[in-house]
RNA sequence: GGGGGAGUGGCGGAAUGGUAGACGCGCAUGCCUUAGGAGCAUGUGGCUGCGGCCGUGCGGGUUCGAAUCCCGCCUCCCCCA
């Protein structure tokens, strides 16, 4: 501050000149940079703390009009956040590990990491056209060894802890990036980056606990966060209680004796009327009959065919077959038929489940088609023992369930499932949708997985000190599908640091999520050349208290991230749980044609800039709508936003001496439209909402326009305006208040200052206009003193000759006053 | 199928129980200008007999008063299956 403020304001222009964005925006963002005001002072203690974060961007080569949408808003925030008397941290950083630099590569024989480095040079030029107040000195790359060198220890240190561990099994395969997907990564079963279908593959791979967690992440009282973004989590984690019950097959002499399903609805046991297994379940072969082989074989075939969409999708009829085979209910002793249907899925709780016609939708469907009896076993209100329409899904009333009759079927659940435990029939379990995290990657271009194989020694961490574990440069990129890494011999090739005999290096990288799931810390100690952060700052520092970013990552960023800071917590890292206090999700800007987004659309904002100024743009896209609902982009109305930057110029460069003052009512209308400004403005930005901000700016220019004309303020009344006004508006276009700021000879910086305050008694004038209502409708506005009473307006209001007109003749039953607002006669 | 959000002038939107349409775009008229896709001023939901009437997706309800609250429906967007 101190230094900041011994720079002399700019003398070289002079009040008069025409607003030219394309000069002043380069100059004073110098000066910006000369001063360094954005420079972070972790040792700064007068002031509390506010560290302020937008999601890093992924460095696709431009910024398009979509990164201005989200990083206008989030440098807004941090510049009213400053003038609010915090002290700031607002940090920026490139997620730079990812799978389009290696694509360039394959496509066009340039090196993943020239690639990326060139598009985060480029970038950075286009973040500076912004004119964003972030503190470069703190700039993160996670492709930067010296970043990812923290990736691996702390993947070293989730091993230890358990919270890392190699496993084989069926995963996510996506054909067209030739890598393996986290579930998190496949929407709708295709690739979450390139739409292709993703396909079952088994193979062994890196997971992370993330399951351990998951109870606790259900947990969500100490994050503000968007409700929509606390539901999708929820959703995700997806617990659920129910109870795994067995169904006896010891009739045909199998190693397995019985089948294990899992239901949520274990109230509805004595109401099962067939068993269901997947098709791709261990026991359909055995027990399938010898007359019901060939149909059985022929229908597992054609499911296997089909993806997981298709075969849940809820339009879609349910088929299944019969195996021949029975197996009995343990509750009532009942052999029911089992069939295989596709609708069952193996990669789902047991891969079998229980057959409730009378209250599973599925299931009623599934036994209407191939006439299987349908058992009501819980009682709709009122229900006379007829047949079904459809399944009866909510809760009941016992019936047929033998001594559980009568029970609501709630208490039913309780009780069926103690006799279930107490038998050993089966036992209450809770499974969750969340599955472990996969993070292996088949790719080049992420964080090595510090892993070497050996022989005799099975999979050995490398050692702390040979961190970091650096991707070859001259690795070869074809398209052959084959990670570069295998193909590198002296990469792959590494002695065992158990036995010192030769091993091979894991070969497989780490997803990209690792990266962001703690990069907000990094910021905190970007050279720490000995620890991924420093504690004690982490402590004093973190968590984020604000983070905004698009609703794209509600689940997974922000989900892994929850999962490792608890990691770090429980590691002895960090001493808190949760890693973004606050959260704001912006929405998304569209065009006609879809989502803005490095994938498509990239609409280029720089010759936006050069013809109307980055302030311009800033305050156009701040002004298009609500901040977290987003919007389709066009350009028609831009031109709005400059003619008002230019009145806001003409405003700011008129000189105050030729006002005479005196009139009293003239200034007393300024000072509350002033007070006013402030009022809205504060709390609209509280709120981000930017674009209710920018109408309350626009308003008080027409009234300090009004004021102008009618020539009744002081200088210094004018002067003060004209002072609040900048201040309000340097959140938003921090350029031109700058310019503005310095040419009227205030200090350096206005960015450094402190917002004014209002004063709720001057928000209103000497007089007041009233509405009249007579039966709720407007008849007419009376306008009386500020402090008259009840009986006066009273008086004017009935006697106003909307209200007269409307009343006379009728008999008036009540009359209703909101003091300050309205007067409403009600006749008869 | 489940969850979340939204529906208001020609357009973006404002107002979350108290004058619907703030603010802006567009449009219209006028002024200024050699000229203007510039600037300035005024107007701008519809109908009107100038008293008013109608109007916030549709239908009902609560209330002195409803875009806002309640019940039923329709449409669109997002997320999840």
């Amino acid at each position: 501050m101190a230094l900041a403020s011994d720079i002399p304001p700019d003398t070289s222009h002079h009040l008069g000149d025409r607003y030219d964005h394309g000069e002043i925006e380069p100059r004073i963002r110098e000066l910006w940079d000369g001063a360094d005001i954005y420079r972070w002072n972790p040792d700064d203690t007068t002031r509390p703390k506010w560290f302020v974060q937008s999601m890093f961007p992924y460095p696709s080569g431009d910024l398009h009009i979509g990164h201005w949408f989200a990083f206008s808003g989030g440098d807004a925030a941090a510049r009213f956040k400053r003038m609010e008397g915090y002290n700031v941290l607002h940090p920026q950083g490139f997620d730079a590990f990812g799978l389009p630099a290696e694509n360039a590569a394959i496509r066009g024989n340039v090196h993943p990491s020239v690639w990326t480095y060139d598009n985060i040079a480029n970038m950075r030029n286009q973040f500076d056209l912004m004119g964003n107040s972030y503190d470069w000195s703190r700039q993160i790359i996670t492709c930067d060894p010296e970043y990812y060198k923290w990736n691996q220890h702390f993947f070293l240190k989730f091993l230890e802890n358990g919270l890392a561990y190699r496993s084989d099994g069926a995963v996510n395969w996506c054909p067209e990036d030739q890598t393996t997907l986290a579930n998190e990564q496949v929407k709708d079963g295709k690739c979450e980056r390139c739409e292709t279908t993703v396909i079952k593959r088994n193979m062994p791979q890196w997971y992370f606990a993330i399951t351990k967690y998951a109870d606790e992440m259900l947990d969500m009282s100490g994050i503000d966060w968007p409700e929509k973004v606390l539901v999708s989590q929820e959703n995700w984690i997806g617990r659920s209680e129910g109870v795994d019950i067995r169904f006896d097959i010891s009739e045909y002499d199998l190693e397995t004796t019985s089948i294990p399903t899992f239901t949520t609805r274990i109230d509805t046991i004595f109401g099962v009327t067939f068993v269901v297994l997947a098709p791709e379940h261990p026991l359909v072969d055995e027990l399938t009959q010898p007359e019901y082989q060939a149909t059985v074989e022929k229908y597992v075939a054609a499911a296997a065919r089909e993806t997981e969409i298709e075969r849940t999708s809820a339009v879609r009829e349910k088929t299944g077959v019969p195996t021949g085979s029975f197996c009995l209910n343990p509750l009532n002793g009942e052999r029911v038929p089992i069939l295989v249907g596709d609708y069952v899925l193996a990669t789902y709780g047991t891969g079998a489940v229980m057959g409730v016609p009378a209250h599973d939708e599925r299931d009623f469907e599934f036994a209407k088609k191939y006439n299987l009896p349908i058992r009501v076993v819980v009682a709709p209100k009122g229900w006379d023992g007829h047949d079904l329409d459809a399944a009866y899904i909510a809760p009941g009333v016992q019936v047929n369930s033998g001594e559980f009759d009568g029970l609501p079927s709630e208490q039913g659940k309780e009780s069926i499932s103690d006799a279930i435990e107490a038998n050993g029939w089966g036992e209450r379990v809770v499974t969750y949708h969340l599955r472990d995290w996969l993070i292996s990657r088949q790719r080049y271009w992420g964080t090595p997985i510090p892993i070497i194989y050996c022989d005799d020694c099975g999979a050995v961490p490398v050692p702390y000190e040979d961190l970091p574990v650096e991707l070859p440069s001259d690795a070869k990129f074809q398209p052959s599908g084959r990670s570069p890494l295998i193909e590198h011999e002296e990469f792959l090739n590494a002695p065992c640091p158990n036995c010192d005999r030769s091993g091979k290096r894991e070969t497989d990288t780490m997803d990209t999520f690792m990266d962001s799931s703690w990069y907000h810390m990094r910021y905190l100690s970007p050279e720490d050349a000995t620890h991924p952060f420093d504690r004690k700052v982490a402590n004093g520092w973190a968590p984020v208290d604000q983070y905004t970013g698009g609703m794209e990552h509600a689940v997974m960023h922000l989900l892994y991230a929850r999962f490792f800071n608890r990691a770090m917590r429980d590691m002895g890292y960090v001493d808190f749980s949760e890693p973004y206090v606050h959260l704001f999700s912006h929405g998304t800007l569209t065009t006609e044609t879809g989502k803005i987004s490095k994938r498509s659309n990239p609409l280029a904002p720089d010759p936006l800039v050069r013809e109307y100024g980055a302030d311009t743009l800033r305050c156009y896209l701040m002004f298009l709508g609500p901040w977290d609902r987003g919007g389709a982009w066009t350009e028609s109305g831009i031109n709005g936003i400059r003619r008002w930057l230019h009145r806001v110029w003409d405003i700011g460069t008129r000189d105050a001496s030729e006002l005479n003052g005196g009139d009293q009512a003239d200034e007393r209308e300024l000072d509350v439209a002033s007070h006013t400004l402030t009022k809205r403005v504060i709390e609209d930005m509280r709120a981000y909402k930017y674009n209710t901000s920018i109408a309350a700016l626009m308003t008080y220019v027409n009234q300090m326009n009004d004021a102008w004309e009618n020539g009744g303020v002081t200088p210094e009344l004018w002067r003060s305006s004209v002072q609040r006004l900048l201040l309000h508006l340097a959140p938003l276009a921090p350029h031109i208040a700058e310019e503005l700021w310095l040419r009227n000879g205030w200090a350096f910086s206005i960015h450094e200052q402190t917002l004014p305050e209002w004063d709720e008694a001057k928000l209103t004038v000497d007089t007041i206009k009233i509405v009249v209502q007579v039966n709720g409708r407007v008849r007419d506005t009376i306008t009386v003193p500020t402090d008259a009473g009840d009986k006066e307006i009273a008086a004017a209001a009935l006697s106003s000759p909307g209200a007269v007109r409307h009343t006379q003749d009728k008999q008036i039953h009540r009359e209703i006053y909101v003091p300050g607002r309205l007067f409403n006669i009600v006749v008869g």
